[in-house]
DNA sequence: CGTGTCC
DNA sequence: TCCTCTGGCGCAAGACACG
DNA sequence: TGCGCCCGAGGAC
């Protein structure tokens, strides 16, 4: 996920674009967040003796009580949060996406013999990396973001491309996420630890794509390129190029094209038919809403429809 | 601040 | 020698209340 | 799984 070592590159050498603050600062800010990758963080960690939650029924609720505290905690700051969903996976990461499904099967595997084992530990650990998030928590966090009057987006395809276009189209401050490729994908304001600042001793970090341009000294295509020198999601990088000679490399060259015409490739092996190109695409022009097609609304919550869906249905108290 | 509980 | 990448390891990934 | 941290192996200078 995301892109490698972004976040200490942009630390390190444009240390501007970074800005330190509070829950209290995003009074009255509009946020997107990536629904599905909230969701997994909820899944891996919200857990019981190495098992999510449940209600009576076996139904899985550790989705839905993350969603609910983390929401009603940004609502209470002021913050109107916009949920946006995952959509198809584009072509490119299809070969990720196999490699997640095998690491999956795997610790399926290891989970099992933990259990026959008693191993509670290790049945704990594998059992987290067994973690998918499935059609039914989606369906039931959008019910559940339905009744509490906060809207979402489904992305045609990856949620943090649909939520950097949604601060493109201005219709959001920023997005709210971990995951450094927002900024990739555009967006000039990316939040991280927005929510587990206060319970954590985690300050908020702001970063600007405009500050973080003006420090790196390149503009958003050569950031885009650089982002894939770093290593993201939709093919492999080249090993030996880390933060320092990628951004020498960009500063001195400009694309990579050029890179690839000027660096010694026998010290620098150069990925067999290297889908950079097609990856720079996705970052570029990546499939998204139009502006008119989202309309973005914050209402009251339908208070009695929240506690017949979470007690009565989920066996909330 | 660590520990247990939520479902 | 210095710099930079790599690869090893350990850890925690939510939110809250309570003592 | 990803990240921070530390260390050793190379090239870079």
């Amino acid at each position: 996920m995301g892109i490698h070592n972004l976040a200490k590159l942009i630390a390190d050498q444009a240390p501007a674009a970074i800005k330190e603050g509070e829950m209290a600062n995003y009074f009255g800010r509009k946020i997107a967040i990536d629904a599905s990758m909230s969701i997994y963080q909820f899944l891996i960690a919200v857990r019981q003796n190495g098992e999510n939650l449940t209600n009576d029924s076996g139904e899985t609720t550790s989705h839905l009580m993350g969603m609910f505290y983390r929401t009603i905690r940004m609502i209470e700051n002021g913050i109107k949060p916009v949920y946006v969903f995952d959509g198809k996976p584009p072509q490119l990461k299809s070969k990720e996406l196999e490699k997640r499904l095998e690491r999956r099967t795997e610790a399926e595997a290891e989970k099992t013999k933990a259990a026959d084992a008693g191993d509670g530990e290790a049945f704990d650990k594998f059992a987290r990396r067994t973690v998918k998030v499935t059609r039914e928590h989606n369906d039931d966090c959008k019910r559940l973001l339905t009744l509490m009057g906060v809207p979402y987006v489904d992305a045609p395809t990856e949620a943090e491309a649909q939520c950097a276009a949604l601060v493109k189209q201005g219709k959001v401050y920023g997005v709210g996420t971990e995951d450094m490729d927002a900024l990739t994908f555009g967006a000039d304001v990316l939040v991280r630890h927005l929510t587990f600042s206060e319970t954590r001793k985690m300050p908020i970090r702001e970063y600007s794509l405009t500050k973080a341009l003006q420090g790196l000294g390149i503009n958003f295509e050569e950031f885009t390129d650089l982002c894939i020198l770093l290593g993201c999601d939709y093919c492999d990088s080249i090993k030996g190029i880390g933060q320092k000679r990628a951004l020498d490399l960009i500063k001195q060259h400009r694309n990579i094209e050029t890179i690839l015409k000027n660096i010694d490739k026998k010290k620098y092996a150069v990925p067999d038919d290297w889908a950079y190109e097609q990856a720079r695409q996705l970052f570029k022009v990546p499939e998204i809403l139009p502006a008119d097609a989202t309309d973005l609304k914050w209402t009251e919550p339908d208070e009695d429809g929240l506690v017949s869906y979470m007690v009565k249905e989920k066996g909330f108290s």
